[in-house]
Order: structure tokens, then sequence, then C-alpha cells
RNA sequence: GCCGACAUAGCUUAGUUGGUAGAGCAAUUCAUUCGUAAUGAAUAGGUCGUUGGUUCGAUUCCGACUGUCGGCACCA
């Protein structure tokens, strides 16, 4: 057999069933290998080949390995808990993004927690037996033989056509299309992680299966890394740093109904008064609309018959009325409220509008998901020809917002679906052309889900990753043929013929209640300068005599609008410099002697432990400078929580 | 909504064959007035989520409810 290694073709003894010759390869190249790639296709190390090719080693430092060790490692799993289980039914256990599972049917037995350690221990000991994972195909008959007892791999069987793969290790087999490593001795460090449960075929009609989570890695120290990339995300918590900085709470009394505490309501002011100045920057009319709006209108815009479960409703005179799950139909009223001309176009209609959505009890969390928020919402009423600018504009717009609050993204073009759309063809055409083009421009991560759109139109979604390298979907732009026609809105154009505008919906932050929670976990609760509840913490050294100077430097900071507090309790200085440091608050001014003799200050940046004395003036201009530039606080990527 | 776990002081939490609860931080008072991440002492703070049941007796065992958490389903 001849293979292209390293661009230099080399030939190979086939061996009894192809895996010599393999590991023949793997001597040869000196190198950890659990795979291989013919011309971009994976392959066990045992699958024997005919057909030459480009030859690539997956070896352990490759990006498939991970996927592969832990697909082995969920095989591993099913083999340790059938050993101590022998009833349980074995549905699916892929590998994931950050581990693997298994999806399991324990009957009417409840898995606990402590069974974890259990397994895992099985788990180990079937590792240290080091079996080959051997790849057998079978046939189709063979297969539902094999798997007679367990009606999910019948199903999944049922649904395969042609090659049918079965994997075994030692008297364990599962089906399985691989692929996996050689043997259960390259799996030794891994960790069952979480119990959940999951509808068998994610489907909530069906029956809902034991799923065990766990991760593998092929060093300790990898587990480590990846296990402490997991604590840091909790110390990150927005709900427990919400609790620590006073930001907001979620009482009993109304769950998925977030209360905004003081230092919360600040950070929150400031974020909507930065929205503002864009809005009105960027050529926007702002607007506001009532929040209780009748029944008829839900009906015209088609959320009723949509939505009608997740609403919220009351009644006012005997009339119904529902509680507004999105703010596209008061801006409509508000676009044909007038009658408009082709030269009022584009009209841009933003609005932070309050909606209330009754979410699933078991999906709330958090800021994150929740059943009372407020989206920054805006919807451009626009021409054909003008589509394109907007868009560009648009592109410009979400840019500079997401690098101001640290947050890298990639955007998602949805396209038009095969069936159900509405609208024509033509337009699809020309705007998902627009759009593509726009985004592809704009020189940033851009990506094509063909299919994928709404039936009223193309969309683009904004993916932002925070410094956890969690992926989080907060802004879109929505082309939308359908409200316009419901609705019937027009413009009267050049001609005097009148004339139906192109409706774009967009949300850049998506939600106040999300996004916050977003930065939240990804600033670690050190907000810039700029949107920082509290910019200033002043201590002074003594309080007796340090504190009238503190005062009046505190009334003289307020005076230039910035967000002080003044800590003269009674406790020693690095008592209240910790209390400031764990607040996150970006400046501490230590007042002592030495300041007020000079009539200065001296700073301390938080997350910096360096000491600065400057006259009260110039820290009133660096203060000034960082608020007006917006200078991030910390570098999300590497600042790291105590 | 579904599967599972959890619910003790404002916060973090200890509390096993069932006999009504301890601690640290925070709070209050007193002393201390201190130069950059925790000064000391004292005091107060709990229907052990709610509610039924078992029991002579329940924070502890069982059930229901509410809420939270981890997932699943859902997310216009």
């Amino acid at each position: 057999m001849k293979f292209v290694v390293d661009g230099k073709s080399i030939e190979l003894e086939k061996g009894k069933n192809g895996m010599d010759a393999l590991l023949l390869v793997n001597e040869a190249a000196k190198k950890d290998v659990l795979a291989y790639k013919l011309d971009g296709q994976e392959f066990d190390l045992f699958h024997p080949i005919e057909k030459e090719g480009k030859l690539e080693f997956i070896n352990k430092d490759s990006p498939e390995a991970f996927h592969i060790l832990n697909h082995s490692t969920s095989h591993l799993l099913a083999q340790a808990v059938h050993a101590l289980f022998p009833n349980a039914l074995f549905a699916i256990g892929p590998a994931i993004e950050d581990g693997f599972y298994y999806d399991i049917d324990f009957g009417d037995y409840v898995l606990k927690e402590e069974d974890l350690k259990k397994i895992e221990d099985k788990m180990k000991e079937f590792s240290k037996k080091n079996e080959y994972i051997i790849r057998e195909v079978v046939s189709k008959e063979k297969a539902l033989e094999l798997f007679k007892d367990n009606p999910y791999k019948v199903e999944l069987i049922n649904d395969l056509d042609g090659e049918i793969t079965i994997y075994k290790q030692g008297d364990w087999f599962d089906l399985c299309l691989g692929v996996h490593v050689p043997s259960t001795g390259y799996i030794k460090h891994f960790k069952l992680e979480t119990l959940a449960g999951a509808y068998w075929r994610g489907d909530s009609k069906n029956k809902q299966l034991t799923r065990i989570y766990g991760i593998s890695c092929f060093s300790k120290e990898d587990l480590e890394s990846k296990e402490a990339l997991k604590e840091e995300a909790k110390k990150r918590d927005h709900r427990k740093i919400g609790k620590d900085l006073g930001l907001f709470m979620i009482s009993e009394y109304g769950p998925g109904f977030p209360f905004w505490l003081p230092n919360g309501w600040t950070l929150r002011r400031n974020i909507e008064s930065w929205w503002y100045d864009i809005s009105d920057k960027y050529g926007y009319k702002v607007i506001n609309t009532p929040i209780i709006l009748s029944k008829e209108l839900w009906i015209t815009s088609g959320h009723w018959d949509h939505y009608k479960e997740n609403m919220y409703t009351t009644k006012i005179d005997g009339r119904d009325f529902a509680i507004k799950p999105m703010n596209c139909p008061g801006s409509i009223l508000v676009y044909n409220s007038e009658l408009r001309s082709y030269r009022d176009l584009p009209l841009r209609l933003a609005e932070l509008g309050l909606v209330h959505r009754h979410e699933a009890s078991g999906a709330l969390n958090g800021l994150f998901r929740v059943r009372c928020f407020t989206q920054d919402d805006a919807h451009i009423y626009c021409r054909e020809d003008q589509l394109e600018d907007e868009i560009v504009t648009l592109l410009k717009l979400y840019n500079l917002t997401y690098t101001l609050f640290g947050l890298d993204y990639s955007i998602v073009l949805s396209t038009r679906p095969e069936t159900g759309y509405i609208g024509s063809i033509d337009i699809w055409n020309k705007s998902e052309a627009i759009l593509t083009k726009a985004c592809q421009d704009s020189g940033h991560e851009f990506k094509i889900n063909p299919g994928d759109g709404a039936f009223y139109g193309p969309k683009l979604d904004f993916k932002l990753k925070d410094c956890m390298g969690r992926v989080w979907q907060c802004g879109t732009i929505q082309l939308d043929m359908n409200l316009p026609e419901r609705f019937n809105c027009t413009y009267i154009d050049k001609d005097g013929t009148k004339k139906r505008p192109i409706m774009l919906h967009r949300a850049m932050l998506g939600s106040f209640e999300r996004f916050i929670g977003i930065i939240t976990e990804n600033f670690a609760g050190a907000f810039p300068c700029w949107c920082a509840p509290v910019q200033v913490k002043v201590l002074p050294v003594n309080n007796n005599i340090h504190d009238e100077f503190a005062k009046k430097l505190v009334a003289t900071l307020k005076e230039h609008k910035f967000r002080v507090e003044l800590d003269d309790s009674d406790e020693k200085l690095g008592y209240r410099m910790r209390n400031a440091q764990m607040k996150k608050i970006p400046y501490t001014l230590v007042i002592g002697d030495k300041e007020v003799e000079n009539n200065s200050v001296t700073y301390r940046r938080f997350n910096d432990e360096k000491q600065i004395s400057v006259s009260i003036d110039e820290f009133i201009k660096l203060l000034s400078k960082e608020v007006e530039e917006k200078t991030l606080l910390v570098d999300p990527k590497n600042y790291k929580v105590n």
C-alpha cells in the first residue's frame, strides 16, 4: 500500500488485517498515534484499508484526538454500567464539545450520584485490562439479532442502511460508527461529572433517559486544567457576582421576574444612556409603546396563533388584551400612524421595549432566561435600494458595540427555507446577496446556515464569544416580509404609487437582562469605569483628621458627575481597601496627611497594586478621559478571579 | 413542562442509628484612629422553605407543594 506522509510517498506491506501496516507506520512516525486520516476521512488505527491516498496521523495533540478519546470513554462507561447494572438499556453515547455523555434507560432504578463513583471505579478496572477496541462489520440482520433486547438500538439499526459496524472491547460490544482509540488502556484520565435527564431522540414526547456526563483527557494535567476552567466559570457566575455586588435579585414571589438593585440599576442606566447616545448618532428615532395591547393586534400580527401559550393575557372592560411578547406590532402602529413618503425612509424606530413571555419554569436561569425583559429593539423601514447601506451601517454598529464590551463574535446568515416561505424569490435572493456581501466585506468570521431562515425572511445572528470561550447568541438582524404585509404598511413612492417598505428587526444586546448577565461573567464583575456602578471609593487614613478633606473631595468628584462613595468606617485601612477591591471598584483613593498637605490624591486602580499620587485636577482629568474613552477596566481574557 | 438533586441566621455553611441547632463573614455596641486585601471584645440574629403524615417526640423518616440548581424539551 502506498501512503503520502509529510509530502513523501511511502510504501508499506499490508499485514493480516491492515492494522499491522499502520502499527508499522506508527512505529515509523514515532508518534503517539490513535487513529489516522486518509484523504481527510478518519479511521481507527485497526481499520483495514485498501486504497492509497494522503495519510495523516491523529496523535494525541491533534484537534480530533480529544473527540475520539471522549467517544471511546463513553463506550468504557457503557461497559462499566453494563457490568454493574446488567438490565440497563443503552441508547446513544456520543462525544460532545467538552466531553461525552451516554443516555441510558435504567428501568425502574433511579441512578444516584454515589453510583457514579462505583461506575468510575469499574471503568478504571476495564481501562487497566487494556483490551483492544475492535471494529467489526456486520449485516443488518446480524445487528438486529445482536441487539434484539434493546429497543433503542433496534430503532437506530432500522434507520441505518448499508454497512453496520459494532465495536468490541472484551465481551462488551456496542453499535457505533467509530472512530475509537486502539485500546481501553488509552483511557486513563476521566471523570463522571453529572447526572441529567434527556429525552430519547431529543423529543419531549418520548421517554426520558438518564444521561451521564463525563470528560476524558490524555493527561492528568489536561483534566485538571479543564476542571479548573469550570471552577473559574463558577466563580464568574453572574448569579453569584450579582449577589456579591448587589446587582439584582429574584424573589420567590416572582420566579423569572428580576429585581434590579441599586448597583445593577446604575450599571444598566449607564448602558442605556450609552444606547440612547448611539441611537441618536446612528439616526434612530426612539419611541416607547404600551406593554398591554388588545388581542386583535396579536391576531393580526400572527403572534397569537403561534405563541398564545407563552403570552400573558388580561381582560379590560370585557375585552381581551395581551402583554406584549414583542415590540414589532407596536412599532408598526407608529409607522402606520402617518402617511409615509419615500423621502421619510429609511425610518429607524428604536425602543427599549419591555416584553413578557411565559417561559417554562424549568427554563428559567438567573438573568439569562427570564419572563420579563427589555430588548434594545429597533425596526428599520426602508426601500429596497436602501437595504445595502442599512446593513453595512448595522454591521459597523454591531462591531462597535461588541468591541466596547470586550466580546468577540461571529456572524451566521440563515437563508431561505426550502418550503413554507413567503415573499418573492427575487427579494429573497437579492437580500441574501446583500447580507452575504456585507458580512464578507466586514471581514468578520462568517458562516451560512442554508435554509435556516424564518419563513418571513433571512436573518443574521451574532454569536458572542466571552473570555471563557462560551458562545452566546445575542444580536440579530432579521428581514421581515411578513408583518408589513399583514399590517399593510406602505409609503408613497416618487411616482405617486403606494409601495411596501422592507422591514428590518434588529437587536444588538438582545435583552438588557441577558446581556448584563453575559458581561457580568465576561468581566467577572470588574465593569469598565464608564458603566461601573461605583467608580471611586475614598478612604481617609484617619477619619478624625482626614475626613473633612475626604468629604470635600467626594463632593468635588460628585460635581463632576462621578459615582463616588466615602468609606470612613471605624476600620483599618487594609480592611477598607480589601472591601473596595472585592467590590471591584475601579479607583480607590487613599487620603492621608500627604494628600491633605499637597491637595492631592493617591489612587490605586482595581487589580493593580501600584499607588500613584496626582493632584485632584489631574485625577479628574484622568477619570474623565477613561470614562470618555470607555476603556476596559481589566482585560477579561487575562483577568483571574480570586 | 420533564428527569434528578438541593432548601439550616442577611451571606457561606456544620449538624447520621429521630431528643427543637453550632461556626465564619456581615450587622449592632464598645474599645481602637490605623498608609493599601481581614484590629480586638461583647451583643443580637433561626417556627431548620411551606404543608400534611409516621412517632411519646421530626431540622433529621415519608408524601405533597413552592423555589433554586444540573440537564432535556422550548426560546417569536
